[in-house]
DNA sequence: ACCTATTCATAAGC
DNA sequence: TGCTTATGAATAGGT
């Protein structure tokens, strides 16, 4: 626009390209905070650079505007990729995870044996066989603590026994008590808790 | 810019605010797109009228522009403020609804026995239950099923008998039979399914 | 960064 | 809105 009209195609000179980039955008922001202020309007101006430079110009908050924005191009198009936050809190994804709550508290009641009504044999057949894994593993799991418990236990008494002279009772008759009889442990507060130890529930 | 030098201040006349905005935005649109294509620059412009009608002009893809944006601007200054929307789901529900979720999550793996590692000898006891209650009305339920099912296919056994005349085998010898003895229906497809029939399981 | 000839954008009017 | 045009603004190329 002076001295002589150019053609709008890139600058082959990376000098006068950046030059021309300086000016050019100094105008354009001077020009975007014209029509904000004349006519009232919300501006956001947003430059990269080739470098990757970022250069932006708001009239008000960006952030606003850039909401409002998100807003109102997501009642025309589909708002393809909201980047990660917004996913989260976008309706779709409210009603999403409302929905596996929901479904989560299902599979606990199946679980608990209390919403099986419509369950048909295959799907109790499946259900039971999780209910029997999930209880071997956990029957599996509390014979693990009760043993290391025991084995503590047994570590102890000897300690004490040997602390106390090896009059009446030597450390090693307590290790063959408790490797050959059940011994509940002290804390044992169900009355069954002995008949289970270990096994993954074989059925 | 022509005729007259005007201030830069909001134009009191809506009509000419009007006219001027519809103007002065063609003009930096135009500038925009020139500046990106001569300077090889990235370029997103955003405008709401003061009546919030949007205009956008974007040299590239407005959606990965200001991804860009976004990214950029996340590094130099903390998201500060959420937005009346995202603040809401944020704080309150979202954040409840996604613990809960949480929370019935790691439960449906306890009981399926895969997230027990910190639990206490009580803890277990208490899930060991849970699921053995559990386990005992699925085998209950299976057990109604199958029966019902049973005393339909009886039924249907009958009638086929019927119409087929009774020569050989009256219906009530059916009954008979099958009240008598273990009949497996046709689609059972675990084999120790008959085995477990109807006992809230004992331990 | 400044200069300035030139092109461009646009205010006002229709 | 679109067209016109006088005028102020923006800026290409040079320094």
């Amino acid at each position: 626009m002076a001295r002589e009209k150019i053609q709008i195609k890139k600058i082959d000179n990376a000098t006068a390209r950046q030059v021309t980039f300086s000016k050019r955008r100094r105008g354009i922001f001077k020009k975007a905070e014209e029509l904000s202020v004349l006519c009232d309007a919300d501006v956001a101006l947003i430059i990269f650079s080739a470098t990757g430079k970022l250069f932006e110009y708001s009239s008000s908050s960006m952030k606003e505007i850039l909401e409002k924005h998100r807003v109102h191009s997501k009642n025309l198009e589909r708002v393809d990729q909201p980047s990660v936050e917004l996913q989260l809190l976008e309706n779709n994804n409210y009603s999403m995870l409302f929905k596996e709550a929901a479904e989560k508290s299902h599979l606990l009641r199946q679980m608990r044996g209390e919403e099986i009504h419509g369950l048909s044999l295959e799907e109790l057949q499946k259900l039971e066989r999780s209910l029997e894994v999930g209880l071997g593993r956990v029957i599996e799991k509390k014979g693990k603590l009760l043993m290391e418990e025991n084995e503590r236990l047994r570590q102890q008494v000897a300690e004490v026994s040997n602390a106390y002279g090896e009059e009446g009772q030597s450390s090693e008759s307590v290790n063959n008590i408790c490797n050959s009889s059940n011994a509940p442990p002290p804390e044992s507060e169900s009355s069954d808790t002995s008949l289970k130890l270990g096994l993954p529930y074989a059925g």
